[in-house]
RNA sequence: GCCGACGUAGCUCAGGGGUAGAGCGUUUCCUUGGUAAGGAAGAGGUCACGGGUUCAAUUCCCGUCGUUGGCUCCA
């Protein structure tokens, strides 16, 4: 007999051998019918894998997140098979699970893939699903499971296996096909109802560009039709929130190719709509003590040489500007920190002045490949709303608290409400990537520990993932359809000051160096006007949103009144303007709604009479007939429900 | 940067070896209207660019540029 503890605690006993599933079977019917994987001690088992000793089980429905790996793992093995069925003699890689489906890295040889011939692939795959044949896993030697993929000439499997120890092999078989694989499956096949292939795309093998270039194939698959209908929807959805889409059809943005690629454009309603966003910080920033400055686009190279940005980036970066008389060499600003720490080391500072938070929306220039840029998201020039702060070691804490709670205004002041924070720290395999001594790396981890823990936040600490000057805090937004985005950042840096020998005197009449922040709650407006045109649909906050307000005459007879009624909303500083064209209401409201504006106020005879106004507000809510001030009180309550002070 | 797909009017897209089409937008005229498209007429394109094949290329082939899905990278 053995003993299982299960997730709440119980204690059953089981005959030895019983199986994840035999203990399902015994909590309840229903939970037996559900179960598509489990986990024994820390490692993921199959359904039917006999269990020979005590031991903690926990089982997953397609309701956990190792549930749905096991489903898509399983489903990649289909994929696998479906393909090597209808072009043999291609060598398969790996397969795996990811955050939304499922890929299979192919070698296609001789063969070429692409889209078109996704239904075939999809229709054998359901057909093979159909037969709900059992996953069964299998003990390999290492000899056997070597001239298994040497007999296929391939030379993918052989590589992994050579890496793996002779005794911990194990394949895994349903219907006809066989696949080297580390195990976690759903029972059969016949749990799999929907299955999709998403996209093909090239990869590299183990991700090394100098490696084979493999051939990718995304896919998905679910339990019911029904949640495979819903995420097609989704994506759809996610279709025509695209920013680039948006920003567009509202006239925000552009790119030009005379202008460069990765180079936006900001056209009036969208630079209008930058600037609210900065005067919105700048605001914040003020009561929380920050300076504005202001530093230029360039800087020598010498500058950047001492930063230590250069041998890290340099080759990477656009190339030196050269003058033409003195043999000078000047980069475009990749960062504004450098600058920061010279305007810093104007003047000599007491600690009795510190912390200095100097702050500059900064527009900053990195060559990032082409193949990377997309949209706003990532460009080759943009803005940050940037600030450091050099303090003393025991204002650090702080200071960094204080930072956290400037962005959690920022977030919640635009509904960004579903986050967690990301605490970066060194990777202690890899000491050659950091500079700075290990001392200060310690310090400043604790300090961004601390101050996470006592402002409660939802955080996860990555190792590996810190800047190569300091570890860091990263927000992780997630938007309306549950995508995450990496958003602001708060890093502490040891590294700077020293580099630029900073100093401020202290109490004991000695030169002391300080500690810098570097945070930015937007990280770069570029990207945070792209996040919030994908998690709004582009139905931005009231304060934030280019035009609040269009006024529809009735017909041209009513258009004095209009241009009346603009005039006296511009006093209450609403943003609006008069559709006066030769349409019908009609038209001009469909075309207000297409272009999101979140009150249409229609003015006619009824109207005129009495001074008011209809108001429809964005979507075909009917707010019936207001008067001028009421509606002005209406939008100012509705932008201070949001827009709370700091 | 690498691999795949794509590039036709301002936008969304159809077409296809014999010098171009729709809807929306835009312009003009008619209409003066009441909560998601009133009517009519007109303008607008070196079919991304450069080569090649052909009697003939926007269409087929090659290259370049750009967009896009990934990969790699990301101060």
């Amino acid at each position: 007999m053995i003993k299982i503890t299960l997730p709440d605690g119980s204690v059953k006993t089981f005959n030895e051998g019983s199986t994840p599933m035999d203990v399902a079977k015994d909590i309840s019917e229903g939970l037996a019918r559900n179960v598509i994987s489990a986990k024994f001690n820390d490692s993921i088992v199959e359904t039917v894998t006999p269990l020979h000793q005590d031991g903690s089980l926990t089982l997953y429905t397609w309701n956990d997140d190792l549930g749905k790996k096991a489903f898509w793992h399983s489903s990649s093995h289909i994929l696998a098979q479906a393909i090597e069925e209808l072009y043999p003699g291609i060598k398969l890689t790996i397969g795996p699970a990811i955050e939304n489906g499922f890929y299979y890295d192919i070698d296609f040889g001789e063969h070429s893939f692409s889209e078109k011939d996704f239904p075939t692939i999809e229709k054998r795959a359901i057909e093979i699903a159909r037969g709900k044949h059992p996953y069964k896993m299998r003990d390999v030697s290492k000899k056997s499971a070597l001239d298994f993929y040497k007999k296929q000439d391939n030379q993918y499997k052989v590589e992994l296996i050579s890496d793996l120890e002779d005794g911990t092999i194990t394949f895994c078989d349903h219907d006809s096909f066989t696949d080297l694989c580390r195990g976690g499956h759903i029972p059969n096949t016949g749990f799999i109802k929907a299955f999709k292939l998403l996209s093909v795309a090239g990869a590299y093998w183990r991700g090394d560009e100098n490696n084979t270039q493999l051939t990718r194939v995304y896919g998905i698959s679910f339990p019911k039709q029904k949640e495979l209908t819903e995420y097609l929807e989704l994506l759809e959805e996610a279709k025509k929130r695209d920013h680039r889409k948006l920003g567009r059809e509202l006239e925000l943005f552009t790119f030009s190719q005379k202008v460069g690629l990765g180079l936006p454009l900001w056209l009036p309603k969208g630079a209008a709509l930058r600037e609210r966003l900065e005067q919105f910080l700048k605001k914040a920033q003020k009561k929380a003590g920050y300076e504005m400055v202001i530093s230029p686009h360039i800087g020598q190279k010498e500058l950047y040489v001492t930063s230590g940005h250069y041998e890290k980036y340099g080759e990477d970066s656009f190339q030196p500007i050269h003058t033409p008389k003195q043999d000078e060499e000047f980069l475009l600003k990749p960062m504004n920190c450098p600058h920061h720490c010279e305007i810093y080391n104007a003047k000599p500072f007491s600690y009795r002045e510190l912390p200095k938070r100097y702050a500059e929306f900064g527009t900053v220039y990195r060559y990032e490949q082409s193949g990377e840029l997309h949209g706003l998201t990532r460009v080759r020039g943009f803005t940050q709303d940037d600030a450091h702060i050099f303090c003393t070691q025991d204002q650090l804490d702080q200071e960094f608290k204080n930072v956290i709670d400037l962005s959690l205004y920022v977030l919640g002041s635009l509904g960004l409400d579903q986050f967690t924070a990301q605490v970066s720290v060194r990777d202690p395999d890899k000491p050659e990537k950091y500079i700075g001594s290990v001392d200060n790396w310690e310090k400043a981890e604790q300090a961004i520990i601390n101050a996470s823990e006592e402002k409660g936040l939802k955080y996860e600490i990555v190792p590996g993932e810190a800047a190569f000057y300091g570890p860091k805090l990263d927000f992780m937004v997630k938007d309306a359809l549950g995508r995450n985005w990496q958003l602001g950042t708060i890093q502490v840096d040891y590294n700077l000051p020293e580099r630029f020998d900073l100093t401020y005197k202290g109490s004991d009449n000695e030169l002391h160096r300080p500690v810098m922040i570097h945070r930015a709650p937007f990280g770069s407006i570029e990207r945070f006007v792209a996040l919030l045109l994908e998690h709004t649909g582009g139905n931005f906050p009231l304060w934030l949103t280019p035009d609040q307000a269009i006024i529809l005459p009735v017909s041209e007879k009513h258009e004095i009144y209009a241009e009346k009624v603009l005039k006296s909303l511009e006093n209450h500083e609403i943003r609006a303007l008069v559709d006066s064209r030769n349409e019908t209401v009609g038209k001009k409201i469909r075309e207000a709604e297409m272009n999101k504006i979140p009150f249409m106020l229609i003015v006619g005879e009824n109207e005129e009479e009495k001074e008011t106004l209809s108001v429809r507000r964005h979507g075909g809510e009917d707010l019936g007939t207001v008067t001028l001030g009421d509606f002005a009180d209406l939008v100012e309550k509705e932008i201070n429900s949001t827009l709370k002070s700091f």
